[in-house]
Formats: structure tokens, C-alpha cells, sequence
RNA sequence: CGGGAUGUGGCUCAGUCUGGUAGAGCACAGCGUUCGGGACGCUGGGGCCGGAGGUUCAAAUCCUCUCAUCCCGACCA
């Protein structure tokens, strides 16, 4: 026997937070870094978590009334000059690509030739694009609202990365709608965050404070920037979706114009909102732990693993059979609109076996063997407790409560959660107490959520960033009015903002 | 783009100061013993030491240039 570790990572979260994440990502199999500078390979078990997401989030828009298109990955240079806070917030992240072909140069290599008269962007986000095809598709305000989603890639130059979290090029889904009022714009934009905030919350089991974004947080070009902010459990928040209100500030820029019921010449209100992979990092960073992975059951890769106990002397193909029966069983089960899904591991590699699958994150590992054939039961870890907790349950009752236990274990992922944050959230009035707490913020202990009065000036809110590199996450919505001070300048505020250091 | 570091089997690294046959652990393959909490033994496959030049009888090691990556800043879903 080898000596055991005490957890199936290291370092530990509390040793080390970023280099525990990226340990959970590797031994977890689900990506890995590609020869592409900041760019990442997203290995199945991965992907398949990503395609659950995607077909979950994707119904949920649909159910809205959105529809799915697709538009170009290269944007003319041109375009991303329409609206002036546009241009600014993203010219130094773009890919730019100048020429269309390659030759043969002196050295035996290949060099870029046949340059483009006007060079094309990769995109970094659709906006300007997608306004192009509104305005051609927009001449009477029968013809809105348009309220279009593309699933993609986009790709953003950003200096330091992070796998899921930061990435050169990651997948998203950027939905854009144009409406005739601008009331009409607003409630979607509401309506998307709701269903961001549904989405988060009961299938990746995170809880998120819903609010607005300051002028300063906006996105470039946006009247108003709505979001949901979760904490990892080092104490940082990080922003799960997004959803702007436009204004017609791109309408202008894109000419969407149309006659409205009057007869008059208007341009249109215009929304856009995007989740993305980054959602997995957040996923990672609220419930996984020394152990490795921690998949919520609505969006695991898989549900169940079988490992069969095999003896030397005994009869395997029967532990076979029984562990195949067994996930035919389960997989007949309904789990929240899509079947259970089962993966049976008969690898012959020893007690290892079971480590790789707590790594993996899956909901519930079964052991199978002649024992529990004996007796008709089955042997369930659930992963969302200590991996030496596992009990014996009579085989029928298993299959019959599968349901009922993932539900259980997703439950009790947002709940833990919950409660951490809870615990983590404080209102605080007193400057130096603000002070004093983000300052001995580092590594694991980021501080915690603060709630504090702010008076409004972007002033205040640049001091503190550069002070503690704490940011104003948001202005939640549920925050009720409340007389107080600014806790940097002590001006009067009518509402306390969230506080937090972010990634 | 500033500051710091590193490039050696798939991975993590030793060897470089002081030049002399390319190493270890893990991973991988085969066989055997194991197996309900992370197994062990034996055997084996795999690297022209980031690249180009130079010094030398001889370079992973010394010199010059170059490329790449990582960490710390400014930017960000």
C-alpha cells in the first residue's frame, strides 16, 4: 500500500487558491492548455458539461421568444468605428487580420502576402456586425422587435490568462434584440438577466446578487449594464452574465431605423447580454474542492459511474452483466429533461480507479460487487460528501430515488453555497473597518462582500480601486433605500452598493 | 509594453557554476502478484537537452544572437 494523501489535490484550496484551481481542471480531465498562447483545449468530460449548459440555457431563451442565427467571425474594421465608446473599450484586445494568403519566403518558411485593402477584426463581441443586418432588416416597426442569439467563439487579446476564466478565444453565446420603445428594450433586457439569474442559480447551483453596473463597470456603449455576481470561495466575486440596455446608441451608430405606427422616421432600442465559458471557472471556483471536481447533477457530465468489483476467483461476467443492467435502469430515468446518463469504469488499476471519478466531479459513484449481488444492494458515495461516506443501499430503492438524490445533492451544492456567502456578506460603515479588511486580502482570503454606503462619484469609486483593488461588483437591485454615509468621502448616499475584489 | 525568471522523454524536474557516453520520479507498454480507501515486483519503449551561430580535440554545460513560455504590473466576459 502507498501512503495516502490527505486530499486528492494539491495544494489545498487554502495553500493555494490559483494553483489548486488550475490542479482541479487538470486532474478533473476536463481541459488543458493549448500551444496557442492563452488559448485552451476543452477535453470531452469538459465539453460535455458545456453542451448540457448550452442545451439548458439555449431552451430558456427560446422560451422567450429568442432565435438562434449566426453571423460572421471577422468584422470590417469599419464597423467597430460606429460607436465611439465601442471602438474604445475594445481597439487594444482585437485580432486583426491583414492579409489572405501565405508564401513561400527566402528561408523555406511561409509569410503573410496579399494584403486586404481594409483589415478584418476577429470578433471580440457582435454588436456592430449584427447592427449591419438589423438595419437592412428593419424599415416599419412591424418588422419589431428582433430578438436574435448566436452561439460562438470570440476573441479577445487579453495580456494575462486563465483557463474558462480568461482566455484569448472563448465560446459564448451574445444575443442582440432591437424594439420600437424604448420601455419595451428595457424589460428585455430585465427579462434576460432573469433568465441568466435562473440559469446560474438552479443549474449551476450558484447563488448571485442581481444588480447595476456603475457608469465606469459599463459596458463600452451601453446605457445601462445589468449583471449577476457570485462568490468564489476565496472570497471573490465574479461576474456569471451580463445584459445591457443600449439604449440607440448602436441603432444611431448602425442606422436601425424604422417608421413607426405614427409615421415618423426612429431609430430602435437595442439590447445585448452574453454568458460564456467563464461560467465553468465560476462553476469550479464556488463548489469543488480538495478533492477535485464538483459537478451540480443539472449539468454534470454524467450522473452516475458503476465500478464493478471484480474477484480473481470470481464470476466477472455476472459483476458485468449487474453493473450493465443497473445503468440500463438508470438511464431509463427522466432527470430534469434529459436521461440519467451512467458511465460504467471496469479499468483494472485498483483503488485509483474510484479516486479518478471524486477528481472528475461525478454526482454519485456506485460500487458493484459480488457482495452487493448477494445481498441485491449497491454501495453509493455521493460527491458532494466525504469520500469515505458511503453507505449500502438496497439496489430497486437506488434506481428508484436516483432522481430524488441528485436533486438532494444539487440542493445541497447551492445551499452550501448560499450560506457561504452569507457568512462572507457584511455591512460595514466605518472606513478604516473597510480598510483594514481588504488590506490583509490575499490568496484564499480575498476579505469577503461588503455592503457600504457610496455617494455616487466616480471619484470614490476610482480611490478605493486603487487603494485595495476593490471594485463596486454592483448596485443590486433588492438593496432597499437607506440614509447613510459614503464610506470613503462620508457624503450622504441614499443605498449601500456590493463591494468586493473580483476576477 | 515595463520588472523578474525559465526552456532537458508525455509531465515535474536534476545535471550547467567546475565542458568528457543523457539522468530521476511520475506517466506509458508487457508479464506476474494484487484489488470493497489512492497497489507492488520485474522487464521494456521513448529525449540529436527551444532555435541559429561561435569557442573547443570535445558543448545540455562557455560566448553571441534569436524564439517561446511563466510570474509580477497596466486591460478585461
Amino acid at each position: 500500500m502507498a501512503k495516502k494523501n490527505k486530499t486528492a489535490i494539491t495544494p489545498t484550496r487554502e495553500q493555494d487558491y490559483p494553483a489548486w484551481y488550475q490542479e482541479v481542471i487538470k486532474v478533473s480531465d476536463m481541459a488543458e492548455n493549448s500551444p496557442v498562447r492563452g488559448c485552451m483545449v476543452i477535453k470531452p468530460w469538459g465539453y460535455a458539461l458545456w453542451e448540457n449548459m448550452v442545451r439548458e440555457i439555449d431552451a430558456m431563451f427560446k422560451e422567450t421568444g429568442v432565435k438562434n442565427a449566426y453571423f460572421p467571425l471577422f468584422i470590417p474594421l469599419s464597423y467597430l468605428e460606429k460607436e465611439a465608446e465601442h471602438v474604445e473599450g475594445f481597439a487594444k484586445e482585437c485580432a486583426v487580420v491583414t492579409h489572405h494568403k501565405l508564401e513561400k519566403d527566402d528561408k523555406g518558411g511561409l509569410k503573410p502576402a496579399g494584403k486586404l485593402a481594409e483589415p478584418l477584426i476577429v470578433r471580440p463581441t457582435s454588436e456592430t456586425i449584427i447592427g449591419e443586418s438589423m438595419a437592412k432588416w428593419t424599415s416599419s416597426y412591424r418588422d419589431l422587435p428582433i430578438l436574435l442569439n448566436q452561439w460562438a467563439n470570440v476573441v479577445r487579446w487579453e495580456m494575462r490568462t486563465r483557463m474558462f476564466l480568461r482566455t484569448s478565444e472563448f465560446l459564448w453565446q451574445e444575443g442582440h434584440t432591437a424594439h420600437a420603445t424604448e420601455q419595451e428594450a428595457k424589460e428585455r433586457t430585465m427579462l434576460m438577466l432573469d433568465v441568466y439569474t435562473k440559469f446560474v442559480e438552479e443549474y449551476l447551483a450558484m447563488p448571485v446578487i442581481r444588480g447595476r453596473k456603475t457608469v465606469s463597470e459599463r459596458f463600452p456603449g451601453a446605457d445601462d449594464t445589468t449583471c449577476i455576481e457570485a462568490m468564489m470561495q476565496d472570497k471573490r466575486a465574479l461576474q456569471a452574465g451580463t445584459s445591457h440596455f443600449l439604449g440607440q446608441n448602436f441603432a444611431k451608430g448602425s442606422n436601425i431605423k424604422f417608421q413607426n405606427e405614427e409615421g415618423e422616421e426612429a431609430y430602435a432600442w437595442t439590447t445585448s447580454w452574453g454568458t460564456s465559458t467563464r461560467m465553468i471557472g465560476g462553476m469550479i471556483m464556488v463548489h469543488s474542492d480538495d478533492d477535485g471536481l464538483v459537478l451540480p447533477p443539472r449539468v454534470a457530465s454524467a450522473h452516475v459511474v458503476i465500478l464493478p468489483i471484480f474477484k480473481k476467483d470470481g464470476d466477472n461476467r455476472a459483476v458485468k452483466e449487474s453493473a450493465q443492467d443497473l445503468k440500463d435502469a438508470l438511464e431509463e430515468k427522466q432527470y430534469h429533461g434529459r436521461n440519467v446518463t451512467v458511465e460504467i469504469d471496469d479499468r483494472d488499476i485498483g483503488g485509483a480507479r474510484g479516486w479518478d471519478w471524486v477528481k472528475k466531479g461525478v454526482p454519485v459513484r456506485i460500487e458493484l460487487g459480488p457482495r452487493d449481488m448477494a445481498q441485491n444492494s449497491v454501495f453509493m458515495a455521493r460527491r458532494d460528501e466525504p469520500s469515505s461516506q458511503k453507505q449500502s443501499m438496497n439496489r430497486e430503492e437506488f434506481i428508484g430515488q436516483i432522481t430524488d438524490i441528485l436533486d438532494n445533492i444539487q440542493d445541497n451544492l447551492f445551499n452550501r453555497a448560499k450560506n457561504y456567502r452569507e457568512e462572507n456578506t457584511f455591512e460595514i460603515d466605518d472606513k478604516k473597518a473597510f480598510y483594514k479588511l481588504y488590506k490583509k486580502a490575499r490568496g484564499f482570503d480575498n476579505g469577503a462582500f461588503v455592503m457600504a454606503h457610496w455617494c455616487g462619484s466616480e471619484e470614490c469609486e476610482e480611490k478605493i480601486k486603487k487603494d485595495l483593488s476593490v471594485t463596486i461588483r454592483c448596485i443590486p437591485f433588492d438593496s432597499s433605500t437607506e440614509e447613510g454615509n459614503c464610506i470613503c468621502c462620508n457624503n450622504a448616499s441614499s443605498r449601500r452598493v456590493l463591494f468586493a475584489k473580483a476576477y
